[in-house]
Formats: C-alpha cells, structure tokens, sequence
DNA sequence: TGTACAATCCCCTAAAAACAGGATTTTGAC
DNA sequence: GTCAAAATCCTGTTTTTAGGGGATTGTACA
C-alpha cells in the first residue's frame, strides 16, 4: 500500500517545491495540503494519511501545538517537522511533542524520502544538518526560569537598567541584581550580550 | 524571445516549488538556480538572465548586497526579492539597492507571473501582502554596518569584554569601544541588551 | 583632488553590571 | 504544617559600559 502524504505549509511555494519533488515517487499518494492549522484538523476528520508533513510555522497556532493535538487524536499518524531554521529550540521542541523527525527546507528529495521511508518503519529520523546541531548542543540545556526571572529578563533585552525595572516593579534595585545573576548563572551565560542571544535563540523573548 | 528566468535561493524546496510553478509557462525560460551569491556571480558572469528571484537570506553574503553588487554589474537584469515571512522589514532595504519587485514565498502562480511580467515592462511589483506590510512597517529601519562593525558584534555577542575583543582583533581597546559606540547608534539601542536583541531579530548574528 | 567613510587611536567621567557572600519573607505543593 | 523554592532585600568591591569630546590614517569614488 502506499504511503499516503499530506502536507500542512502557508508556503505556496514549498508546498509547489514539495509536491514537484514527491509526485511522481513509487509507493507515495499525495493527499494535497493545508495552510493553516485549522484546515489540517478539518481535512483529519475524514481522510487519514501515514505521515505529515508540518512546517513549524503556521498562521493561526504553532506547528508545534498543532503537532501535539494531532498526536493526541491521531496517534497513529507520522509527523516529521519542517522547518527553515535549524534551531535547537524548535527541534527539540517539536520532537518532545511527538513529531518522528524534523527536516530543513533546503533538503535534498533524498533526504525527504529517506526521512518519509524511516518514519514509515517506525523510527525517528533527523537530518544530518539537525542531528548535528543537537550533537554541537550536547550539554547546552533549556534553562527553567521563574515567572518573575522572565519578566526581568524581558525588561532587560528591551534596555531597561536595573534601576528601571526596580522601579516598574516596585522592588528594589538588588532584588532586580539577584535575579539578573540567577538568569545569568541559569543560562551559564557571561554577561548581558550572551544572555540576550541565548535567551532570542531559546526563544525565551 | 522568451523571458529567462534564474532564481537564487538556499532552500531546495523553495527552487523546485518555484521551477514547478513556472516550468511549463509559455514565453519563460528556465536557466536554473544558484544556493549562494557566489555562484551566482560566477554564473552571471557568463550567462544573461532577464530576471532573477533572489532571496534574501543567503548563506554567504546577504540577498541585498547580492542585489546592489548585480545592480551595479549587470543593470538591465530585473530582481524581484523574494521573502519568507519574518523578514517584511527588509522590503524597503532590497527596493532600495535596485530590486524591482517583491515578493512573498507564499505567493501564488498568478502573483509570480504578474510580478515577472510587470518588471519586464520596466515597471515595479509589490505583491498585495508586501505593500501592505511596507505600509505597516514604515520607519523600522535596518541599519548598514560595516565588515569591523560586524566583527566586533558577533564578539559581543559571544561574551567577550572590549579588553577581550582588543586582544583578539590586535587593536586597542578604545577603538573597541568606538566600533561599539557606533554600534549602539546605528541600531539606535540603548545598551548591550538591546544592540543583541534587535541584532539577533534583523539576522545579524 | 576633494570628500566621504572606514578604521584606527586617545582622554575623561559617570553609570551600570558583574562578582562575592550573605539574609529574610512569601508562596505553593505535598 | 512542613519544606523547598521563589522572591525579596542587604553591604560591599571591581570591572565593564556608556557617553562626551576629540584626532589621524588610508582608501575608494566621482
């Protein structure tokens, strides 16, 4: 039996590019697509494909969220994530909410049947370029900050002082100081500037 | 004579959704695809092209100092920018080093033809959603930095002090400091914090 | 042959952040 | 009700950044 494809992009282009690439491969059906989040789950309802296809970036909810919610009604259902960015962050992500592999944009039709063929046989798959940004980040973990470690953290990437954000707070200035040195030990981070750009690439801002 | 086509973009699926898109068009003909400037450039350099989709996020140097460089060697070449969806902001930026057209990557057919065939007259082309984002994003500008000043920045970034910087680039440290105050104006920023935020944003780091 | 700009260097002061090493009070979960 | 974590506050010192004002060299370009 074929494996039946569906693909869930508001790219018109990638879902083109996509379609170009699998359309005339042996033991593949195309199901067609969805560009947003809300048509995927109504296109679910009555047609059941073996794996999806899912850019992380939708219009009205996050790949990721979606990802989730599909595993959760459609267990059965292989996702493999799609994305441009070869983050950590979104890799992870997606993976933890029950995607079976992630693929970048600019893979090769190899890669994407290769990634198609291992999930089918129930097996995770990342790409070489995403398996080897989760290897670099071996040991670099997601830190876990406070709500009010984030609402800091948040006024310091947008120039507030110390002095500043005590004030908008209603705390004092060595209260802000504290959680500035527990943001900077939790991200194992330097100073400010390496704080910032791990917290904008952890998505933390 | 047929319109020639060339397209420069890093993303594999992007170049196979466009090929699909305008392969079997009458009056288009396709030359192919480069995945960085430099190839591009070492493709013009024997090749003619009427038109070129050019990305704007390439792995060498950017999509619009790709523009401008082609711009000033090949001025009858028309460039339509082609965006994916974070970067609105960078409309202005490629419009202004000679692009004569813009569009987003989740245009359809229609607005990619339009969008060739207009510029072929001599005209510009703003896809729909890219004029009104060029509306909504009046006045974010991007600055223009130079190599040294990107230099020093991707230091800041990693955590290093201006002594730190000094030492590694073999300069003194109040030249550090000068790269680093005009940093801070050129974005505009009031601190470190804020230079690494909006640097990450924009794609500088 | 100007002129603009990049890159380099200098002085000075004030402000802010980083680092060290504490402590007390809320708050939430069990 | 206990216990741990979170949030609050403190006194210091040292380092780094921010901001103000300059200047000189070299190069590219028109």
């Amino acid at each position: 039996m074929a494996t039946r494809i569906f693909i869930v992009d508001d790219h018109y282009m990638i879902i083109e590019g996509i379609r170009s690439l699998l359309q005339n491969e042996k033991g593949l059906e195309w199901m067609g697509h969805a560009m947003n989040a809300t048509s995927c789950l109504a296109f679910l309802q009555t047609h059941q494909p073996n794996i999806i296809l899912l850019d992380i970036n939708l219009p009205d909810i996050s790949g990721i969220e979606l990802c989730k919610e599909i595993k959760t009604k459609y267990p059965k259902i292989g996702i493999i994530g799609l994305s441009s960015y070869n983050q950590q962050s979104y890799i992870n992500k997606i993976m933890d909410n029950g995607a079976s592999g992630y693929v970048l944009k600019n893979a090769t039709k190899e890669e994407l049947l290769d990634a198609i063929e291992t999930v089918m046989e129930g097996e995770k798959y990342l790409s070489d370029e995403a398996a080897l940004i989760v290897k670099k980040n071996v040991g670099s973990k997601i830190p876990i900050i406070t709500r009010r470690e984030k609402e800091v953290l948040s006024l310091i990437s947008e120039g507030l002082t110390n002095n500043q954000i005590a004030t908008k707070l209603f705390i004092s200035i060595t209260t802000v100081d504290t959680h500035r040195k527990n943001l900077l030990a939790k991200f194992e981070a330097k100073n400010t500037a390496t704080l910032i750009r791990m917290a904008t690439h952890l998505e933390f801002i």
